[in-house]
DNA sequence: ACCTGAACACCGTTCAAGT
DNA sequence: ACCTGAACACCGTTCAAGT
């Protein structure tokens, strides 16, 4: 596999020093992609690889650096769109490709957000996205504003608002939570009901995150379509 | 300066375990205010008490739920708009209601949305503003779909996009980095300065949150107003 | 009953000693 | 020069002993 100069076990090669940035960083993304974020430490990915945990600064000064570069691997793997006049399709495809690569790691979008100071692959992704709205004749400050607006669901997902509260299984308890909580929250009982009937699904059945995302980016990139239509500028003459 | 137990200064009665939940919470607040979030630990909030660090445990059961306090004290200071027809307005004053009070503490959005189960008093927020939308005629389903595409952003404010990088103070070395990002981030660059140009500041100087945050605020009430006054359904018949 | 010190099982990172 | 174990200054939390 990776070729080693005198013998031929892949876990020779790592305890022999030949463990390089990049394979310190794609353990970092398989060991929170199995045991979530918070397990993510220096002492545990170091033991992940068959390390003392000093052996990774060698490869990373920090674990702030660390968790830029697990964002970098992931960022760089997702495809561009291709700029043209279509722009409103174009911005869509690229944040529907983030989606598809972000959304396999759950934990992705809060150190995205974690981040302080955006890296060269970070900008490079981002700068491509203000290309697309250029490329479709959007002005700079549109595009500004657009970029803004799209905020962190230009990486494809959002936070969940709504907690996902599994309601007890026991039906006599459920039924007094629920009255309890008709009475307090009436309005998110009834969305939630009505969620629930509209997927056929039984209390708590979540919502349809897809939808969800889809509609938003769709209200958004619709509005900002009818303001560029329209010649709007932030700052009128 | 601390008063012994016989005394009776204020802080007397921190010591002597008069100390009650909602002082916990409040000076949880403070000290994440004062010295930042990752600040907050329970030894350092005790010793800011004058208390042992086990002490804390007696009004909070974990740092869990210390923070789902803190949320919620914060949230609880919100004002409510009251619903009516003119939902739109309603929705907007009382989103910038949460952005009047959760601006002052730049660390609660990062609080609330590591949040995992919702407390009392944030669901009673979130029915509220859902109450707003349905007072208005909203359908359930629009509602729900205007409650996502909302997200973070009923909370008053957004994660920054952009990192705030300070250019270098030295006028070379500040030209030789923007000669290189200009290469590599070209719209980023040209975004970056037409923003500086309408503010008349200097590089750097940043975006106007306020402006963006109503911007993208106003962007999706609009579109769901659309979407309200055409009758819009997920599920058309 | 209440309170609390010491202890446990962790962190990220420094640093000096070992090869 | 390279590597690494021990150590430092922290965490949140348990628990048994003290009042």
């Amino acid at each position: 596999m990776y070729g080693v100069h005198v013998s031929s076990s892949p876990d020779d090669a790592v305890r022999r020093g030949r463990l390089g940035r990049d394979q310190v960083l794609r353990a970092a993304v398989r060991l929170a992609d199995e045991a979530g974020l918070e397990t993510l430490s220096m002492r545990r990915l170091a033991q992940h690889l068959g390390v003392v945990p000093m052996a990774l600064y060698k490869h990373v000064s920090s674990k702030a650096e660390l968790l830029d570069g697990v964002v970098d691997v992931l960022v760089a793997g997702i495809d561009r769109a291709s700029p043209g006049p279509g722009w409103k399709d174009a911005v869509r495809q690229q944040v529907l490709a983030a989606r598809r690569t972000l959304l396999h790691h759950p934990w992705a979008l809060e150190v995205i957000e974690s981040r302080t100071a955006a890296s060269p692959v970070v900008l490079e992704h981002m700068d491509s996205l203000i290309g697309l709205f250029r490329a479709g004749g959007l002005s700079v400050d549109l595009a500004h504003h657009a970029m803004h607006a799209l905020g962190t669901r230009m990486w494809g997902f959002t936070r969940d608002v709504f907690p996902t509260a599994a309601p007890p299984a026991d039906p006599a308890a459920r039924a007094a939570v629920l009255e309890h909580a008709a009475r307090r929250y009436p309005h998110i009982v009834e969305m939630v009901a009505a969620a629930d009937h509209d997927r056929g699904s039984t209390v708590g059945g979540g919502c349809d995150d897809e939808f969800e995302f889809r509609f938003a980016l769709d209200l958004l990139l619709d509005g900002i379509e009818r303001l560029h239509d329209r010649g709007w500028t932030s700052a009128p003459a």
